[in-house]
DNA sequence: GTTCAATTCAAACGAACGTTTGAATGTTAG
DNA sequence: CTAACATTCAAACGTTCGTTTGAATTGAAC
Protein backbone atom coordinates (compact mmCIF):
# COMPACT_ATOMS: atom_id res chain seq x y z
CA UNK A 1 0.00 0.00 0.00
CA UNK A 2 0.76 3.38 -0.72
CA UNK A 3 -0.12 4.89 2.76
CA UNK A 4 1.90 3.32 5.61
CA UNK A 5 1.28 3.69 8.71
CA UNK A 6 3.94 5.48 10.80
CA UNK A 7 6.23 2.76 12.46
CA UNK A 8 5.75 3.70 15.86
CA UNK A 9 8.78 1.75 16.93
CA UNK A 10 6.54 -1.07 17.50
CA UNK A 11 3.22 -0.09 18.82
CA UNK A 12 3.17 -3.49 21.04
CA UNK A 13 5.37 -2.24 23.80
CA UNK A 14 3.13 1.10 23.48
CA UNK A 15 -0.07 -1.15 24.15
CA UNK A 16 1.69 -3.29 26.73
CA UNK A 17 2.92 0.10 28.57
CA UNK A 18 -0.65 1.56 28.41
CA UNK A 19 -2.22 -1.30 29.99
CA UNK A 20 0.04 -2.04 32.43
CA UNK A 21 0.09 1.69 33.80
CA UNK A 22 -3.77 1.37 33.66
CA UNK A 23 -3.76 -2.09 35.51
CA UNK A 24 -0.89 -1.66 37.86
CA UNK A 25 -2.72 1.69 39.34
CA UNK A 26 -6.20 -0.78 39.58
CA UNK A 27 -4.75 -3.92 40.89
CA UNK A 28 -1.05 -3.08 41.98
CA UNK A 29 1.63 -4.45 40.53
CA UNK A 30 1.54 -8.49 42.05
CA UNK A 31 -2.04 -7.95 41.71
CA UNK A 32 -2.10 -7.75 38.02
CA UNK A 33 -1.41 -10.74 36.35
CA UNK A 34 0.14 -11.56 32.73
CA UNK A 35 -2.67 -12.86 31.59
CA UNK A 36 -5.06 -10.09 32.67
CA UNK A 37 -2.79 -7.53 31.43
CA UNK A 38 -1.65 -8.85 28.20
CA UNK A 39 -5.32 -9.25 27.33
CA UNK A 40 -6.10 -5.70 28.04
CA UNK A 41 -3.28 -4.44 25.34
CA UNK A 42 -4.61 -7.17 23.00
CA UNK A 43 -1.69 -9.02 22.67
CA UNK A 44 -0.12 -12.40 22.69
CA UNK A 45 0.92 -13.88 26.63
CA UNK A 46 4.43 -14.13 25.91
CA UNK A 47 4.75 -10.17 24.41
CA UNK A 48 5.51 -8.95 27.45
CA UNK A 49 9.00 -11.43 28.23
CA UNK A 50 9.66 -11.07 24.30
CA UNK A 51 9.57 -7.40 24.52
CA UNK A 52 10.99 -6.61 28.03
CA UNK A 53 12.19 -9.79 29.26
CA UNK A 54 10.14 -10.24 32.52
CA UNK A 55 7.51 -8.15 34.42
CA UNK A 56 9.52 -6.71 36.59
CA UNK A 57 11.32 -4.86 33.96
CA UNK A 58 7.92 -3.83 32.72
CA UNK A 59 7.23 -2.30 35.32
CA UNK A 60 10.76 -0.33 35.84
CA UNK A 61 10.08 0.36 31.95
CA UNK A 62 6.31 2.22 33.28
CA UNK A 63 8.35 3.92 35.31
CA UNK A 64 11.02 4.99 33.04
CA UNK A 65 8.98 6.00 30.86
CA UNK A 66 7.28 9.17 32.21
CA UNK A 67 9.76 9.53 34.92
CA UNK A 68 12.65 10.34 33.20
CA UNK A 69 11.24 13.41 31.19
CA UNK A 70 9.16 14.66 34.13
CA UNK A 71 12.30 15.05 36.22
CA UNK A 72 14.42 16.44 33.19
CA UNK A 73 11.58 18.91 32.98
CA UNK A 74 11.31 19.83 36.98
CA UNK A 75 15.41 19.95 36.72
CA UNK A 76 15.66 22.16 33.29
CA UNK A 77 12.33 24.71 35.05
CA UNK A 78 14.47 25.48 38.02
CA UNK A 79 17.39 26.25 36.06
CA UNK A 80 15.76 28.67 33.62
CA UNK A 81 14.19 30.29 36.75
CA UNK A 82 17.61 30.76 38.40
CA UNK A 83 18.52 32.17 35.11
CA UNK A 84 16.17 34.44 34.82
CA UNK A 85 16.70 35.77 38.34
CA UNK A 86 20.39 36.18 37.52
CA UNK A 87 21.92 34.96 40.23
CA UNK A 88 19.26 35.97 42.82
CA UNK A 89 17.35 33.31 45.32
CA UNK A 90 14.11 31.75 44.24
CA UNK A 91 11.25 32.62 45.87
CA UNK A 92 10.23 29.42 47.83
CA UNK A 93 6.59 29.32 46.21
CA UNK A 94 8.40 29.49 43.13
CA UNK A 95 10.36 26.46 43.55
CA UNK A 96 7.54 24.57 45.32
CA UNK A 97 5.18 25.48 41.85
CA UNK A 98 8.15 24.14 39.59
CA UNK A 99 7.94 20.57 41.37
CA UNK A 100 3.70 20.54 42.28
CA UNK A 101 3.39 21.71 38.61
CA UNK A 102 5.18 18.48 37.19
CA UNK A 103 2.86 16.36 38.31
CA UNK A 104 -0.24 18.08 38.50
CA UNK A 105 -0.18 19.51 34.38
CA UNK A 106 0.28 15.45 34.09
CA UNK A 107 -3.35 14.81 35.40
CA UNK A 108 -4.80 17.39 33.19
CA UNK A 109 -3.04 15.99 29.87
CA UNK A 110 -5.71 13.31 29.51
CA UNK A 111 -3.75 12.90 25.76
CA UNK A 112 -0.69 11.98 27.94
CA UNK A 113 -2.51 9.86 29.85
CA UNK A 114 -0.43 10.28 32.64
CA UNK A 115 -3.47 10.40 35.17
CA UNK A 116 -3.48 6.59 35.70
CA UNK A 117 0.29 7.27 36.06
CA UNK A 118 0.34 10.08 38.69
CA UNK A 119 -1.76 7.96 41.07
CA UNK A 120 0.14 4.86 40.52
CA UNK A 121 3.76 6.89 41.91
CA UNK A 122 1.80 8.00 44.50
CA UNK A 123 0.94 5.10 45.73
CA UNK A 124 4.45 3.55 44.81
CA UNK A 125 6.28 5.77 47.02
CA UNK A 126 5.32 3.34 49.91
CA UNK A 127 5.77 0.12 48.57
CA UNK A 128 6.25 -2.91 50.54
CA UNK A 129 9.28 -3.90 47.50
CA UNK A 130 11.97 -2.73 48.70
CA UNK A 131 13.53 -2.98 45.04
CA UNK A 132 10.78 -0.77 43.49
CA UNK A 133 11.07 2.07 46.00
CA UNK A 134 14.78 1.82 45.08
CA UNK A 135 13.92 2.22 41.44
CA UNK A 136 11.96 4.99 42.28
CA UNK A 137 14.53 6.79 44.54
CA UNK A 138 17.37 6.57 41.70
CA UNK A 139 14.49 8.12 39.76
CA UNK A 140 13.93 10.84 41.60
CA UNK A 141 17.77 11.41 42.97
CA UNK A 142 18.86 14.09 40.58
CA UNK A 143 15.56 16.46 40.49
CA UNK A 144 16.12 15.91 44.43
CA UNK A 145 19.06 17.28 44.62
CA UNK A 146 18.67 20.07 42.40
CA UNK A 147 15.13 21.21 44.27
CA UNK A 148 17.11 20.82 47.36
CA UNK A 149 19.80 22.87 46.46
CA UNK A 150 17.41 25.58 44.93
CA UNK A 151 16.03 25.91 48.31
CA UNK A 152 19.25 25.88 50.62
CA UNK A 153 19.94 29.23 48.75
CA UNK A 154 16.37 30.34 48.94
CA UNK A 155 16.18 29.83 52.91
CA UNK A 156 19.62 30.12 54.08
CA UNK A 157 18.90 30.93 57.43
CA UNK A 158 17.22 27.22 57.79
CA UNK A 159 19.18 23.96 59.20
CA UNK A 160 19.93 22.09 56.76
CA UNK A 161 18.03 18.46 58.46
CA UNK A 162 15.14 20.96 59.00
CA UNK A 163 14.70 21.57 55.79
CA UNK A 164 15.11 17.84 54.91
CA UNK A 165 12.15 17.29 56.97
CA UNK A 166 9.90 19.53 55.51
CA UNK A 167 10.60 18.42 52.17
CA UNK A 168 9.99 15.32 53.38
CA UNK A 169 6.73 16.57 54.61
CA UNK A 170 5.67 18.22 51.30
CA UNK A 171 7.00 15.50 49.10
CA UNK A 172 4.59 13.25 51.43
CA UNK A 173 1.73 15.73 51.06
CA UNK A 174 2.05 15.44 47.19
CA UNK A 175 2.67 11.93 46.56
CA UNK A 176 -0.43 11.20 48.96
CA UNK A 177 -2.89 14.21 47.52
CA UNK A 178 -2.05 12.36 43.96
CA UNK A 179 -2.89 8.46 45.12
CA UNK A 180 -5.51 9.19 47.52
CA UNK A 181 -8.10 10.88 45.63
CA UNK A 182 -11.08 8.81 47.02
CA UNK A 183 -10.08 9.71 50.44
CA UNK A 184 -11.11 12.66 49.99
CA UNK A 185 -14.48 11.44 50.18
CA UNK A 186 -13.91 10.17 53.49
CA UNK A 187 -13.66 13.01 55.36
CA UNK A 188 -15.85 15.20 53.39
CA UNK A 189 -18.47 12.25 53.79
CA UNK A 190 -18.82 11.00 50.23
CA UNK A 191 -19.37 13.34 47.57
CA UNK A 192 -18.16 12.90 44.12
CA UNK A 193 -19.32 15.25 42.58
CA UNK A 194 -16.61 17.69 43.19
CA UNK A 195 -14.71 16.59 39.81
CA UNK A 196 -11.06 17.03 39.79
CA UNK A 197 -10.02 20.36 38.94
CA UNK A 198 -5.66 20.59 38.62
CA UNK A 199 -5.61 24.01 38.49
CA UNK A 200 -7.58 24.86 41.65
CA UNK A 201 -6.00 21.98 43.32
CA UNK A 202 -2.52 23.06 42.44
CA UNK A 203 -3.28 26.34 44.15
CA UNK A 204 -4.32 24.91 46.91
CA UNK A 205 -1.88 22.74 47.42
CA UNK A 206 0.40 25.14 46.64
CA UNK A 207 -0.71 27.38 49.64
CA UNK A 208 -0.71 24.52 52.16
CA UNK A 209 2.57 23.68 51.01
CA UNK A 210 4.53 27.19 51.74
CA UNK A 211 2.89 28.18 54.53
CA UNK A 212 3.90 24.75 55.98
CA UNK A 213 7.80 24.98 54.60
CA UNK A 214 7.86 28.32 56.20
CA UNK A 215 6.21 27.35 59.68
CA UNK A 216 7.60 28.83 62.25
CA UNK A 217 11.07 26.75 63.31
CA UNK A 218 11.40 24.74 66.43
CA UNK A 219 13.28 26.92 69.14
CA UNK A 220 16.62 25.09 70.37
CA UNK A 221 15.46 24.17 73.44
CA UNK A 222 12.18 22.20 71.80
CA UNK A 223 15.29 20.34 70.18
CA UNK A 224 17.10 19.74 73.20
CA UNK A 225 14.00 18.42 75.48
CA UNK A 226 13.29 16.06 72.97
CA UNK A 227 16.92 14.58 72.50
CA UNK B 1 1.02 -30.24 86.42
CA UNK B 2 -0.64 -27.51 89.51
CA UNK B 3 1.51 -24.62 87.74
CA UNK B 4 -0.87 -24.02 84.54
CA UNK B 5 0.65 -21.49 82.00
CA UNK B 6 -2.31 -18.86 81.75
CA UNK B 7 -4.61 -19.03 79.28
CA UNK B 8 -3.95 -16.14 76.58
CA UNK B 9 -7.43 -16.71 74.78
CA UNK B 10 -5.20 -18.34 72.48
CA UNK B 11 -1.86 -17.87 71.69
CA UNK B 12 -1.51 -19.07 68.26
CA UNK B 13 -4.10 -16.09 67.39
CA UNK B 14 -1.59 -13.86 68.60
CA UNK B 15 1.34 -15.31 67.70
CA UNK B 16 -0.38 -15.15 63.80
CA UNK B 17 -1.41 -11.27 64.61
CA UNK B 18 1.87 -10.45 65.48
CA UNK B 19 4.10 -12.40 62.44
CA UNK B 20 0.86 -10.91 59.94
CA UNK B 21 1.66 -7.12 61.38
CA UNK B 22 5.49 -7.50 60.69
CA UNK B 23 5.33 -9.47 57.20
CA UNK B 24 2.55 -7.29 56.08
CA UNK B 25 4.91 -4.50 56.26
CA UNK B 26 7.77 -5.67 55.00
CA UNK B 27 6.07 -7.67 52.34
CA UNK B 28 2.59 -6.09 51.49
CA UNK B 29 -0.66 -8.53 51.62
CA UNK B 30 -0.12 -10.28 48.72
CA UNK B 31 3.60 -10.98 49.16
CA UNK B 32 3.18 -12.45 52.12
CA UNK B 33 2.36 -16.42 51.74
CA UNK B 34 0.05 -18.35 54.24
CA UNK B 35 3.15 -20.49 54.47
CA UNK B 36 5.71 -18.20 55.52
CA UNK B 37 3.79 -16.37 58.10
CA UNK B 38 2.55 -19.68 59.48
CA UNK B 39 6.39 -20.21 60.15
CA UNK B 40 7.37 -17.21 60.71
CA UNK B 41 4.56 -17.18 63.39
CA UNK B 42 5.91 -20.90 64.59
CA UNK B 43 1.90 -22.33 64.24
CA UNK B 44 0.65 -25.15 61.43
CA UNK B 45 -0.21 -23.45 58.39
CA UNK B 46 -3.88 -24.64 58.60
CA UNK B 47 -4.15 -22.33 61.83
CA UNK B 48 -5.05 -19.10 59.88
CA UNK B 49 -8.03 -20.55 58.24
CA UNK B 50 -8.96 -22.33 61.46
CA UNK B 51 -8.47 -19.04 63.81
CA UNK B 52 -9.47 -16.52 61.42
CA UNK B 53 -11.45 -17.87 58.21
CA UNK B 54 -9.09 -16.89 55.51
CA UNK B 55 -6.45 -14.24 54.35
CA UNK B 56 -8.94 -11.49 54.06
CA UNK B 57 -10.29 -11.84 57.30
CA UNK B 58 -6.75 -11.89 59.00
CA UNK B 59 -5.85 -8.74 57.40
CA UNK B 60 -9.09 -7.30 58.77
CA UNK B 61 -8.00 -8.65 62.77
CA UNK B 62 -4.47 -7.10 62.05
CA UNK B 63 -6.22 -3.35 61.52
CA UNK B 64 -8.89 -3.73 63.75
CA UNK B 65 -6.38 -4.78 66.87
CA UNK B 66 -4.75 -1.81 66.95
CA UNK B 67 -7.02 0.89 65.24
CA UNK B 68 -10.14 0.25 67.07
CA UNK B 69 -8.49 1.07 70.28
CA UNK B 70 -6.07 3.99 68.86
CA UNK B 71 -9.15 5.96 67.36
CA UNK B 72 -11.02 5.60 70.13
CA UNK B 73 -8.70 7.33 72.22
CA UNK B 74 -8.14 9.86 69.59
CA UNK B 75 -11.85 10.54 70.17
CA UNK B 76 -12.18 10.20 73.55
CA UNK B 77 -9.28 12.58 74.12
CA UNK B 78 -10.91 15.38 72.04
CA UNK B 79 -14.00 14.95 74.24
CA UNK B 80 -12.07 15.26 77.32
CA UNK B 81 -10.17 18.58 75.56
CA UNK B 82 -13.60 20.06 74.81
CA UNK B 83 -15.13 19.34 78.03
CA UNK B 84 -12.45 20.70 80.20
CA UNK B 85 -12.41 23.49 78.25
CA UNK B 86 -15.32 24.29 78.71
CA UNK B 87 -17.34 25.21 75.79
CA UNK B 88 -14.64 27.32 74.31
CA UNK B 89 -13.35 25.88 70.68
CA UNK B 90 -10.25 24.23 71.16
CA UNK B 91 -6.97 25.76 69.43
CA UNK B 92 -5.91 23.97 66.17
CA UNK B 93 -2.67 23.07 67.10
CA UNK B 94 -4.49 21.17 69.66
CA UNK B 95 -6.13 19.57 67.89
CA UNK B 96 -3.97 18.70 65.58
CA UNK B 97 -1.92 17.44 68.83
CA UNK B 98 -4.37 15.02 69.83
CA UNK B 99 -4.98 13.46 66.14
CA UNK B 100 -0.97 13.31 65.71
CA UNK B 101 -0.03 12.02 68.96
CA UNK B 102 -1.81 8.86 68.81
CA UNK B 103 -0.27 7.72 66.05
CA UNK B 104 3.60 8.89 66.81
CA UNK B 105 2.80 7.47 71.06
CA UNK B 106 2.59 4.07 69.27
CA UNK B 107 5.96 4.04 67.61
CA UNK B 108 7.57 4.95 70.36
CA UNK B 109 5.69 1.69 72.41
CA UNK B 110 8.05 -0.88 71.46
CA UNK B 111 6.15 -2.97 73.68
CA UNK B 112 3.19 -2.61 72.25
CA UNK B 113 4.94 -3.66 69.30
CA UNK B 114 3.18 -1.08 67.13
CA UNK B 115 5.81 0.72 64.74
CA UNK B 116 5.23 -2.01 62.44
CA UNK B 117 1.33 -1.70 62.37
CA UNK B 118 1.98 2.21 61.98
CA UNK B 119 4.38 1.85 59.02
CA UNK B 120 1.67 -0.86 57.56
CA UNK B 121 -1.00 1.30 58.33
CA UNK B 122 0.64 4.31 56.70
CA UNK B 123 0.96 2.45 53.14
CA UNK B 124 -2.03 0.81 53.25
CA UNK B 125 -3.96 4.43 53.15
CA UNK B 126 -3.26 4.41 49.24
CA UNK B 127 -3.74 0.55 48.97
CA UNK B 128 -4.99 -0.75 45.30
CA UNK B 129 -7.17 -2.85 46.84
CA UNK B 130 -10.88 -1.37 46.92
CA UNK B 131 -12.14 -3.58 49.65
CA UNK B 132 -9.12 -2.95 52.02
CA UNK B 133 -9.15 0.76 51.64
CA UNK B 134 -12.89 0.64 52.31
CA UNK B 135 -11.93 -1.56 55.47
CA UNK B 136 -9.56 1.38 56.62
CA UNK B 137 -12.10 4.28 55.81
CA UNK B 138 -14.44 2.56 57.79
CA UNK B 139 -12.77 2.01 60.97
CA UNK B 140 -11.26 5.55 60.63
CA UNK B 141 -15.07 6.94 59.56
CA UNK B 142 -15.93 8.04 63.49
CA UNK B 143 -12.42 9.60 64.45
CA UNK B 144 -12.71 11.64 61.08
CA UNK B 145 -15.79 12.98 61.66
CA UNK B 146 -15.27 13.61 65.45
CA UNK B 147 -11.78 15.96 64.38
CA UNK B 148 -14.33 17.38 61.32
CA UNK B 149 -16.60 18.97 63.70
CA UNK B 150 -13.78 19.96 66.03
CA UNK B 151 -11.85 21.66 63.51
CA UNK B 152 -15.25 23.49 62.66
CA UNK B 153 -15.58 25.06 66.03
CA UNK B 154 -11.87 25.95 65.88
CA UNK B 155 -12.33 27.66 62.49
CA UNK B 156 -15.52 29.02 62.13
CA UNK B 157 -14.54 31.60 59.05
CA UNK B 158 -12.85 28.65 57.09
CA UNK B 159 -15.29 27.12 54.43
CA UNK B 160 -16.60 24.07 54.44
CA UNK B 161 -14.89 22.59 51.61
CA UNK B 162 -11.18 24.52 52.06
CA UNK B 163 -11.25 22.54 55.72
CA UNK B 164 -11.88 19.19 53.67
CA UNK B 165 -9.24 19.55 51.75
CA UNK B 166 -6.32 20.81 54.13
CA UNK B 167 -7.35 17.76 56.33
CA UNK B 168 -6.68 15.83 53.52
CA UNK B 169 -3.43 17.27 53.28
CA UNK B 170 -2.67 16.90 56.47
CA UNK B 171 -3.61 13.46 57.06
CA UNK B 172 -1.76 12.57 53.69
CA UNK B 173 1.45 14.17 55.35
CA UNK B 174 0.79 12.33 58.29
CA UNK B 175 0.36 8.76 56.40
CA UNK B 176 3.61 9.48 54.03
CA UNK B 177 5.77 10.75 57.04
CA UNK B 178 4.97 7.35 59.30
CA UNK B 179 5.11 5.14 55.82
CA UNK B 180 7.48 5.95 54.24
CA UNK B 181 10.58 5.95 57.12
CA UNK B 182 13.62 5.79 54.43
CA UNK B 183 12.45 7.77 51.91
CA UNK B 184 13.91 10.94 54.07
CA UNK B 185 16.94 9.10 53.38
CA UNK B 186 16.50 9.77 49.32
CA UNK B 187 16.23 13.71 50.16
CA UNK B 188 19.19 13.62 52.76
CA UNK B 189 21.23 12.08 51.06
CA UNK B 190 21.23 8.42 52.93
CA UNK B 191 22.16 8.90 56.46
CA UNK B 192 20.28 6.21 58.57
CA UNK B 193 22.20 7.11 61.43
CA UNK B 194 19.79 10.02 62.64
CA UNK B 195 17.24 7.19 64.53
CA UNK B 196 13.82 7.91 64.79
CA UNK B 197 12.95 10.55 67.64
CA UNK B 198 9.02 10.34 67.99
CA UNK B 199 9.31 12.98 70.21
CA UNK B 200 11.35 15.52 67.97
CA UNK B 201 9.39 14.25 64.99
CA UNK B 202 6.29 15.30 66.39
CA UNK B 203 7.11 18.74 67.25
CA UNK B 204 8.37 19.03 63.75
CA UNK B 205 5.00 17.43 62.23
CA UNK B 206 2.93 19.45 64.38
CA UNK B 207 5.03 22.58 63.33
CA UNK B 208 4.23 22.29 59.93
CA UNK B 209 0.48 20.77 59.83
CA UNK B 210 -0.79 23.99 62.06
CA UNK B 211 1.07 26.33 59.35
CA UNK B 212 -0.73 24.29 56.84
CA UNK B 213 -4.04 24.35 58.42
CA UNK B 214 -3.60 28.35 58.64
CA UNK B 215 -2.21 29.19 55.29
CA UNK B 216 -3.71 31.95 53.74
CA UNK B 217 -6.54 31.08 51.73
CA UNK B 218 -7.38 31.61 48.01
CA UNK B 219 -8.75 34.43 47.37
CA UNK B 220 -12.88 34.53 45.64
CA UNK B 221 -11.03 35.81 42.65
CA UNK B 222 -8.41 32.61 42.56
CA UNK B 223 -11.20 30.24 42.67
CA UNK B 224 -13.22 31.65 40.20
CA UNK B 225 -10.48 32.09 37.91
CA UNK B 226 -9.78 28.57 38.36
CA UNK B 227 -12.90 26.99 37.58
C1' DG C 1 10.54 -16.30 -5.36
C1' DT C 2 13.70 -17.17 -1.78
C1' DT C 3 16.02 -16.12 2.39
C1' DC C 4 16.43 -14.52 6.81
C1' DA C 5 15.39 -12.26 10.89
C1' DA C 6 11.73 -10.33 13.73
C1' DT C 7 7.51 -11.06 15.78
C1' DT C 8 3.29 -13.54 17.12
C1' DC C 9 0.98 -17.50 18.61
C1' DA C 10 -1.07 -21.67 21.18
C1' DA C 11 0.40 -24.71 24.43
C1' DA C 12 2.73 -26.23 28.10
C1' DC C 13 6.16 -25.87 32.08
C1' DG C 14 7.20 -26.15 37.10
C1' DA C 15 6.41 -23.56 41.12
C1' DA C 16 3.76 -21.26 44.46
C1' DC C 17 -0.61 -19.79 45.95
C1' DG C 18 -4.94 -20.02 49.50
C1' DT C 19 -7.66 -23.43 51.16
C1' DT C 20 -9.51 -28.01 52.64
C1' DT C 21 -9.34 -32.54 54.61
C1' DG C 22 -9.27 -36.22 57.97
C1' DA C 23 -6.58 -38.19 61.24
C1' DA C 24 -3.83 -37.24 65.53
C1' DT C 25 -3.31 -34.77 69.74
C1' DG C 26 -4.49 -32.16 73.73
C1' DT C 27 -7.98 -30.50 77.09
C1' DT C 28 -12.14 -30.46 79.97
C1' DA C 29 -16.07 -32.51 82.37
C1' DG C 30 -18.90 -36.29 84.07
C1' DC D 1 -11.83 -44.11 82.30
C1' DT D 2 -14.39 -42.11 78.86
C1' DA D 3 -16.98 -39.20 76.06
C1' DA D 4 -17.03 -34.69 73.82
C1' DC D 5 -14.86 -30.94 72.20
C1' DA D 6 -11.10 -27.79 70.65
C1' DT D 7 -6.91 -27.51 68.47
C1' DT D 8 -2.88 -29.03 65.78
C1' DC D 9 -0.86 -31.51 62.19
C1' DA D 10 0.89 -33.50 57.58
C1' DA D 11 -0.77 -34.03 53.23
C1' DA D 12 -3.17 -32.97 49.43
C1' DC D 13 -6.65 -30.17 46.79
C1' DG D 14 -7.48 -27.33 42.51
C1' DT D 15 -6.05 -22.92 40.71
C1' DT D 16 -3.23 -19.41 39.13
C1' DC D 17 1.13 -17.51 38.66
C1' DG D 18 5.45 -15.88 35.54
C1' DT D 19 7.95 -17.87 32.17
C1' DT D 20 9.48 -20.89 28.29
C1' DT D 21 9.10 -23.39 24.06
C1' DG D 22 8.92 -24.37 19.19
C1' DA D 23 6.22 -23.85 15.44
C1' DA D 24 3.56 -20.41 12.55
C1' DT D 25 3.39 -15.85 10.57
C1' DT D 26 4.98 -11.57 8.98
C1' DG D 27 7.85 -8.15 6.43
C1' DA D 28 11.77 -6.48 4.19
C1' DA D 29 16.22 -7.45 1.22
C1' DC D 30 18.15 -9.58 -2.48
Amino acid sequence: MTLRAVKPHHETQLRILDAAEELFMQHGFEGTSMRLLTARAGVNLAAVNYHFGSKDALIEAVFRRRLDPMNTARIAEIDRMEKEAGGQPLEPEAIIRAFVGASLRMIEDSKCGGRNFIRLLGRTYTDPSKSIRALIGGLYAPAMERFKAAFERALPQMPRDELVWRMHFMFGTLAYTLAATDTVQLIAGCKPEDRYDARLLEERLTSFLVAGLLAPQLGAKDVKKAA
